[in-house]
DNA sequence: CGAGAAATTGAAAAGATTCAACTCTCGTGG
DNA sequence: CCACGAGAGTTGAATCTTTTCAATTTCTCG
């Protein structure tokens, strides 16, 4: 048992506050975990096992509706913690997730929560602000659904991905896993067709490049007009 | 200085798993606070002083957008916490908290909340598992918002309305405080216009009852019909 | 190179909003 | 105590955004 070494998570916000000792306590508990792209980690309603920090790749939260739709609730990228139920006295997980690309991940038992987030509390506390900062960020998306059309929400949905995920490409800012029409849909409450059009239009006038599971966002600045007035530009 | 009565918050989940003694210890650092119907608790952006337990009343937490768009983000009853920004490591509100009836709160100095968690470890367990049941509840409308149309997602706000503040009356249940069609409409991402007129035609089918600031629902069932399939009945 | 997934695009239809006018209700002040 | 005025609610008609339906095209991966 070589162990993991304390660097692969020594600066993530999730441990700030957190000694070298700690860390290695910590991944002592830990197991690495590898999923290929397309895999899932886990499923909705299925009993909580465990909670991860992602080391590499990226991954989709999808929650499904009863009849049958998908919503995307939110993408997960290196760093961030995710499958988090226990933290939140929860005993299943509310939604699935899907490695969208070769995924590392950590997991720790649900079981540990208690012990570890008692023994640590900076590990506690920062998790309470991610949770804090996911229940702001929900609450944008219903402020956005409420009163934004769908052009806006776009927008900001891809100025967001960019964000988070955004590569520097001689194109411009690409999103860094494959992404589809359908998935931009299912994480603005659209249609692929609507999604498709914009792309076609904003592709014309040179804010985008599209591909087949590809965005680059060549103007920032332009999109994020579009962004905001509800004017037409 | 009499002291506030255990008996106060005793029956609360959020006080769940707590002697006594510990919650004299609790009350004892609590202040009691009265809001008049229509009076503000605290606005968003606002530094973050306090959180709160609801003893008595309604209040309405509502987000505004930067264009002055408002949409209510929940109603908050009797015995339940808000404007718990401290335990997510937030220093202002995100959300301003109106009450739309005479209001007893409890409040607590958010400086207090490390160590008052600390020290009755319940009471943090059983915040988490509130603000766990936030999100999901945030996500859930996302969820709604992306795949509903208008009819189901008002069917849905009144039968969650009725479900936690429902009073039984002569007529049915009544929402047990004052209700605008303006409300309603910023619940569910709709006009006023859409959904006085959906009002009016269960009303006039006989599963709602409505009056100025008034909504009784004398039909559940038929209203779970109208929130559950897509197709028009 | 072929097949299936992904994307595009036109046309028609539907759902909801916007605009506008009007009515009703209730609390207040003369 | 009653009238009045503002807030709340209703409803028709026009308009607009987005979806739905349908037909093609393009891509890429095995």
């Amino acid at each position: 048992m070589a162990g993991l070494d304390p660097s692969l998570i020594a600066g993530l916000p999730t441990f700030a506050g957190l000694e070298r000792k700690d860390l290695e306590i910590l991944l002592s508990h830990a197991q690495a975990m590898r999923f290929a792209a397309g895999s899932s980690v886990f499923e909705q309603e299925e009993e909580a096992r465990n909670f991860f920090v992602l080391l590499d790749g990226h991954i989709r939260v999808v929650r499904t509706t009863p009849d049958g739709q998908q919503v995307i609730v939110r993408y997960i990228s290196e760093g961030e913690l995710f499958g988090i139920a226990a933290a939140l006295g929860r005993t299943t997980y509310p939604a699935s997730a899907i490695a969208v690309a070769d995924c590392v991940a950590l997991a720790w038992s649900n079981a540990q929560w208690p012990e570890l987030s008692a023994r640590f509390p900076s590990l506690g506390a920062n998790t309470y602000k991610t949770v804090g900062n996911r229940l702001q960020d929900a609450h944008t998306r219903v402020i956005e659904m409420s009163t934004e059309q769908v052009e806006q929400r776009v927008a900001h949905a891809l100025l967001r991905l960019v964000k988070q995920t955004g590569r520097q490409t001689d194109d411009g800012i690409e999103i860094d896993f494959p992404i589809t029409r359908q998935d931009i849909a299912e994480m603005t409450g659209a249609t692929l067709h609507t999604v498709s059009r914009l792309l076609s239009a904003w592709e014309e006038s040179g804010i985008v490049k599209g591909g087949r599971k590809r965005v680059v966002v060549r103007n920032p600045h332009q999109l994020m007009l579009k962004a905001e007035s509800r004017n037409k530009n």
